[in-house]
RNA sequence: GGUGCGUUAGUUCAGCUGGUUAGAAUACGUGCCUGUCACGCACGGGGUCAGGGGUUCGAGUCCCCUACGCACCGCCA
């Protein structure tokens, strides 16, 4: 038996009991005759002493191990005399009587220890090593976690996990397809799935009326933080159920998820918002509800003061950041600075402190007397002591994303970003389509498989901008978690959503051709979400990057820096596959 | 496709206005040390300053190009 305890495991309650244990080489301190060794493995770290007087050929050997040496260590438990409060095995030790390399090791490129001093390239390049780490092992145990609470919830609740392809077939709709050639059918090609989405809708013309799957989905487009090219989908679909149905039943999910991999409750059902007001009031579709802020608009009240930069503007819309009226010319330099980023893209920033002793002053004192901020700062719902940050733009949107983007800096700043607290939104009621302006027509902002509200239907042909999309995201801490819709199920429905979308007949069945077909066979009311799962996971651990939580991820280029792939194929491979390759310079 | 920041010892970083032999911490090696646990002390080895070009009497430092990394915009139905 290589070993009979984990390095995790022993306490007081074991001493005077011979073990055997296995694991790493953390660190060796030699104390004059004394050698003192941290032993670790996944499950923690215990000390092992050599003493010199009581077997000097054991001590020597002991004293010649380095870090990350893999060793098996035979004592006896011994409570020690001097105890580590920080560690669980703190109040024991393991007296050696018998040492065993298993195998040796190369100095590592960087410290193995919770605070390694290893870059995040270099880590990913030995991620083999930096799972080792206590933190990083952590965020995939708690990974681990979620994927089972998961599983046993949507058991409980009925549903199926089933298996859906890999190897698909590319639709040109939304995201980029990564695509694998066919040896078989030569100039062909499979696309890996951005989302098993019309699988799981055939599942529910087979009847599989709850079907849920934890699956690797696949775009081809330009990474991110939160973004990686595979990534993980907590993908679900119900039928003969409603958006109310779903909505319950997945708000079910997320809350037995953190009440049983993180302890937290949530009081009463999570906060709805129509897609219009969240806008209105955050300028983004997937805002931070932990802090407010909400967006005041003003632009009726600039007016007529001869302050050119407003007055040419459409709209003008501020936050009240409270408490921030003593900030400094360098701080207020600082957001302009910040809004005049060119991923902002503000021109600039107008603010009006509402000072302690009940003055307004602003940037703008020339063009409004204080009757005129007053009125401002009675909008704001502002008090003494608050500061107001003003945008104003041509295009109320835009400028509303912009704001946004100051909002979530003030929230930053001011310390409302807490990671332990948790605000959850539903937003609902989103536009059906999007109005593309390169493209000069409307595509469906969720996928064109989206049901439109019953009451709007009335508009799909005379205002298709106004119709409402039964359609829904959770989002949580200015965090899209997951997002789905009610399906359209019948077959002339889905056929004019086609055409509005600019489909001929002909392209649809090439590209939809199957789901089509399958609807003509009696396919059930139906719907349903998918989470991402990267997020849920970096979301609990209060992580800035999905890559945290993922064991192998990609760099920022989409490349593998452990492996090094993606590479080249030799000549036989592409032959095989009838590929020539080109690469433009 | 674009913007910003970065690239100096194994590692994380400092290096000012261009000026003598490029530093610190940590890791590593050797020695001392019998209760350490971020052990301590002493000594030591360790550098293509990302690569290329330019400016200059002189470049780690200034300029340009390239590569790579990170963050973001576009993109991501």
């Amino acid at each position: 038996m290589f070993r009979t305890k984990t390095c995790g495991e022993l306490t007081i309650a074991n001493v005077g009991e011979v073990v055997t244990l296995a694991g790493w080489v953390q660190k060796s301190r030699k104390m004059g005759g004394m050698t003192f060794l941290d032993m670790r493995d996944r499950y923690g770290i215990t000390q092992v002493v050599f003493n010199e007087e009581k077997d000097a050929a054991l001590c020597e050997q002991a004293n010649k191990l380095g870090r990350e040496w893999v060793i098996q260590v035979e004592g006896t438990v011994a409570e020690r005399s001097n105890k580590n409060k920080n560690i669980s095995t703190g109040e024991i030790e393991i007296i050696a009587n018998k040492l065993v390399v298993l195998n040796a090791s190369e100095v590592p490129p960087f410290t193995i220890e919770d605070n390694s001093d290893g870059g995040d390239d270099l880590r990913m390049q030995y991620r083999y090593l930096d799972i080792r780490r206590n933190p990083v092992r952590q965020n995939l145990e708690l990974r681990h976690k979620i994927a089972f609470e998961v599983r046993r919830y949507l058991d409980s609740q009925g549903f199926l996990e089933v298996e859906t392809p890999v190897l698909i077939k590319s639709t040109p709709e939304g995201a980029r397809d990564f695509v694998v050639p066919s040896r078989m059918n030569p100039g062909q090609f499979y696309a890996l799935p951005q989302s098993p989405q019309q699988f799981k809708q055939l599942l529910m013309v087979a009847g599989i009326d709850r079907y849920f799957q934890i699956v690797k989905c696949f775009r081809d487009e330009d990474l991110r933080a939160d973004r990686q090219p595979e990534f993980t989908q907590i993908d679900c679909e119900m039928s003969f159920i409603e958006q109310e149905d779903v909505i319950n039943m997945f708000e079910g999910m997320i809350k037995h998820i953190f009440k049983y991999v993180k302890g937290v409750e949530f009081d009463g059902p999570f906060p709805r918002m129509t897609w219009h007001e969240c806008m209105r009031l955050y300028g983004s579709d997937k805002p931070d509800m932990r802090f407010g802020m909400t967006f005041v608009e003003l632009k009726d009240l600039t007016e007529g003061r001869n302050f050119p930069v407003f007055d040419a503007a459409k709209f003008v819309v501020g936050i009240c950041a409270e408490g921030c009226a003593s900030y400094t010319r360098k701080q207020l330099d600082g957001l302009t600075d910040f809004v005049k980023k060119p991923q902002v893209g503000a021109k600039g920033l107008v603010y009006v402190k509402y000072e302690a002793d009940g003055s307004l002053k602003s940037s703008v004192d020339k063009f409004y007397s204080q009757e005129d901020l007053k009125k401002w700062a009675d909008r704001f719902n502002a008090k003494p002591g608050d500061l107001m940050l003003i945008l104003c733009g041509e295009d109320a949107d835009k400028t509303r994303k912009q704001m946004n983007e100051l909002r979530l800096e003030m929230g930053e700043r001011l310390g409302l970003r807490d990671k332990n607290k948790f605000a959850p939104l539903w937003v609902i009621d989103f536009p059906l389509f999007e109005w593309n302006e390169e493209d000069q027509r409307f595509y469906a902002m969720h996928h064109p498989f989206t049901s439109p509200k019953l009451e709007d239907v009335q508009y799909l042909d005379s205002d298709p901008g106004r119709v409402r999309a039964n359609a829904y995201d959770l989002a949580m801490n200015g965090v899209e978690l997951g997002g789905g819709s009610i399906r359209i199920h019948d077959s002339a429905l889905q056929n004019k959503m086609f055409e509005l979308l600019g489909f001929t007949p002909e392209k649809a069945m090439d590209q939809f051709g199957c789901l089509i077909n399958a609807f003509k066979y009696g396919a059930p009311p139906h719907g349903g979400l998918a989470f991402g799962l990267d997020r849920v996971v970096s979301m609990l651990a209060g992580l800035d990057s999905i890559r945290d939580c993922i064991a192998f991820p990609k760099n920022n280029s989409g490349r593998d820096v452990m492996i090094d792939s993606p590479s080249e194929i030799d000549e036989q491979q592409l032959k095989e596959l009838s590929l020539e390759v080109k690469v433009e310079k």
